[in-house]
Order: C-alpha cells, then sequence, then structure tokens
DNA sequence: TTTTAATCGTGATTTTTTTATCAATTTGTT
DNA sequence: AACAAATTGATAAAAAAATCACGATTAAAA
C-alpha cells in the first residue's frame, strides 16, 4: 500500500475523506471535483489529479460515487492495516487522545496509556488501562508495540523519548513542542500544534 | 505581521524556534546550520534560506547567535501581538488545550472556555472559566474575540460552528474531523489530527 | 604565519506542486 | 432529436519549494 504519498496529497485525501463521510450520512450518492473544491477553497483539477492516485473513475456531468471514493481513500492510505499503539503522558491531552475514536476507524489501535503519577495508575479510560511507565519495556516487547503517542510536558519530553527507545519504541508521534534527539532507527513525527497555529494567524489576522 | 510567509517556512520557523529555547536553557550561545539541518532531518541551505528572511546574519565558521535567532523568530511570527480566543468545547481536548501554557508565549490568549453541560459550567481551568454556551454572543462582542477553537464532538461541530458565525467569530481553529461550511468572511484552519497521523504513518510504517 | 576545515550566503538547477486549458462525454432541456 | 450546460480526464504551463554547487569568510590547527 501507499508507494510513499507526498503529504500534502495525504492530508488533502483526508479531507476529501471526511466529506465523503458527510455525505453518505445525508444520503447523497454522488459528488463531483467542483463541489469539494469549493468546500475546501482549492482548484477542482487539483482534486480530479488528487483522485488519479485512487484509480477510481469519475463519470462526465455527475462525479463520482461517495461510497466508492469512500472505500478508495481508505484503501490507498491504509486505513484497514491497524497498527498498535501507546499513550505516554496521561493528561488531559492524552486521555483526550484516548478518547478519540476516530482514531479506531482511521487504523490507529490504541491499546494503553502510561504515566508516573501513582493517582492515575490502574484507571481506565475508554476501555484503555494506565499502567506506571515503568512497565512499558515489558509491555512494548510482549504486544510488539513500535508506535507511541507522546504527550508528557516539555521538560520530561526528551528524557522520557530516551526511555521509549531504549524501550524499543520505533515511532513518536511526539505532541510535546521539544524537538527530540533521536537515532537515526527511530522515527519521530511532530505535531507542533504552535506551528500549526502561527501558520493560521500568519494568512491574515495581524 | 509577516508578509505571508509560506505555510512550511512558518512550520520549520517555529521548529528552529524549539531548538533555540533548548539551546538557551543548555547555555549554548552559537548555533549553526548543519546542526539544525541534521535535527531535523532537512538540507542545511534550507536553513539559510529560511534564515534569509529572519535578516539575521549569521558568521562563517560559527554559525548564529541563539538568542538573536529566537527573538527575530518571534518578530517574524508575530509572537509579541498576542490574539485573544475563545475554547468551544470543554471536554478533554479543549481542556488540555486550555491547560497548554505555551499557546500565551506563542501570542494565543486563551479567555475562557464554553460547552453545553451544565455540570461543567462555572468551574475553572487554568483560571479560565467554563460558561454556558449561551453566554458565548454576548461575550465575543463585549470582548472583541474573532477566534474560536472548536473541540467539540464531530456530529455537532457544524451547528456549533453555525452559531459561532452568527455570533460574529471570524476565526476557527477547527480540532473536530468535521470539514465545515463556512461563508467567505470566515476562515477555517483545520487541525486534521488523522491526516496528520497517516502522513506519518504511510511514510513506512506498513 | 600558513594551511585546513567548517560555515555562510547566494545564484543556478531540479523537482514538486498548483493552476490553467480544452477536447470528449454525459445528462437534462427545449 | 438537437442543443446547452456541467463535468471528467489529460496535458501543458506556471509557480513554488527543495537541492545543489561554489566562492568567500573565518576560526582553529599546524
Amino acid at each position: 500500500m501507499s508507494k510513499n504519498i507526498p503529504e500534502k496529497i495525504t492530508n488533502r485525501l483526508t479531507l476529501y475523506h471526511s466529506i465523503t463521510v458527510e455525505y453518505l450520512e445525508a444520503g447523497i450518492e454522488t459528488i463531483s471535483s467542483p463541489q469539494i473544491a469549493q468546500r475546501l477553497g482549492i482548484d477542482d483539477s487539483q482534486v480530479r489529479k488528487d483522485f488519479k492516485l485512487l484509480n477510481n473513475a469519475g463519470k462526465c456531468r455527475v462525479g463520482y460515487l461517495v461510497n466508492e471514493l469512500k472505500d478508495s481513500i481508505e484503501k490507498t492510505l491504509g486505513f484497514a492495516h491497524a497498527k498498535d499503539a501507546f499513550i505516554v503522558g496521561a493528561g488531559h491531552l492524552g486521555l483526550a487522545l484516548a478518547k478519540y475514536d476516530s482514531f479506531n476507524s482511521y487504523g490507529l489501535n490504541i491499546l494503553a496509556l502510561f504515566d508516573n503519577d501513582p493517582q492515575k495508575i490502574d484507571l481506565q479510560v475508554n476501555n484503555k488501562q494506565i499502567f506506571h511507565i515503568s512497565k512499558l519495556p515489558n509491555l512494548v516487547n510482549r504486544l510488539g508495540v513500535e508506535i507511541a503517542i507522546l504527550t508528557v510536558p516539555r521538560q520530561h519530553a526528551q528524557a522520557v523519548a530516551d526511555f521509549l527507545i531504549a524501550s524499543n519504541i520505533k515511532y513518536i508521534w511526539n505532541f510535546t513542542p521539544a524537538v527530540l534527539k533521536v537515532p537515526p532507527t527511530v522515527k519521530v513525527w511532530n505535531e507542533n500544534l504552535m506551528g500549526s497555529f502561527l501558520q493560521f494567524a500568519c494568512k491574515d489576522i495581524i
């Protein structure tokens, strides 16, 4: 799956996907590229070009079948290949992500949370247990989990990341503002909330 | 601020900024473009090109002064121009964002939260009060707030957005997976968490 | 002092992404 | 049945972004 689709296209595909979900719920069966383009404020030929990746023909004067479109986006983006992950840091953000059920339908399976606060240990969030961080290495190895979602405070981010790496975690989805130092064998994906906001803010809010 | 800096560059600038914060804390006074580039896995000439935007000369064989770099990134990205915002939806994600103090230093000032759950009304989070959503239109006008951070469940996203727009909100930072329908006078910034994850996942986790 | 190696600044080149264009097709309308 | 309008698919053109390449500069080492 996924011959390394560029970020921008992946991003647009997920937006198209959200729109297909909405159309299906509304009982609408077809959708056209200009409709989608207008909704997202982009060019309609861009939409059609993206759809070429999906091997999914449209029909002149009608558009695309919403359900086929949705399925092929899911197939192309690999929603089906569920990947297991741990959330590290059971603060509000960690809990919010644990409760975010969309993850599941997008192929991300949160198995458990970890924290170092004794008060939180053994609580359940959305059917996922919170463990003490010391239990992580063992569980990583037993369950073969490779992905960690890092939601600890910035000051602890690097130390916790080092611990995750020593425990065999291979992919870190980093929600902290720290820029992690990792060996080349480990991949980091920075969520960078502030960067996202500033992109927004710099556009035209002065 | 900001003569409309492209998204990608803004994003990199915030990453550079995080690194300068870290270097300052470690007491390191200079940093070179290859150092930064290696850390982020990008090309060093890219870093230097980005820095040209900052009007901030480096020194051959030495690099850039960390504190100057930090200041000019902050100036260029407009951290100083604080913008007020409301969080709409006091679930875990809303609370997490309300507690996220970095927002402040990046020029985003969260004034209050809103929800429709009577249990939550009047609670305080990080010195910000939770109001009933019905109080929002009045407060928007009294305080002149233009930005709303939308963290309600997907099913309610469009309805709440409509309400925000009717209340004079001009910018919506959308953390829900819904693709909002808004008039051209209103700007939406989609956070699109799943898109972000899939970009990560599609890279090489099969 | 001279040499060496690291780093900057920048122009040229390549690659990627976006936008524009248009013939062909299909549906609904007259 | 003929026509008008909307939409696809494909290609070409334009714009934007990333990478390469290299001379100039500077700090440290020989």
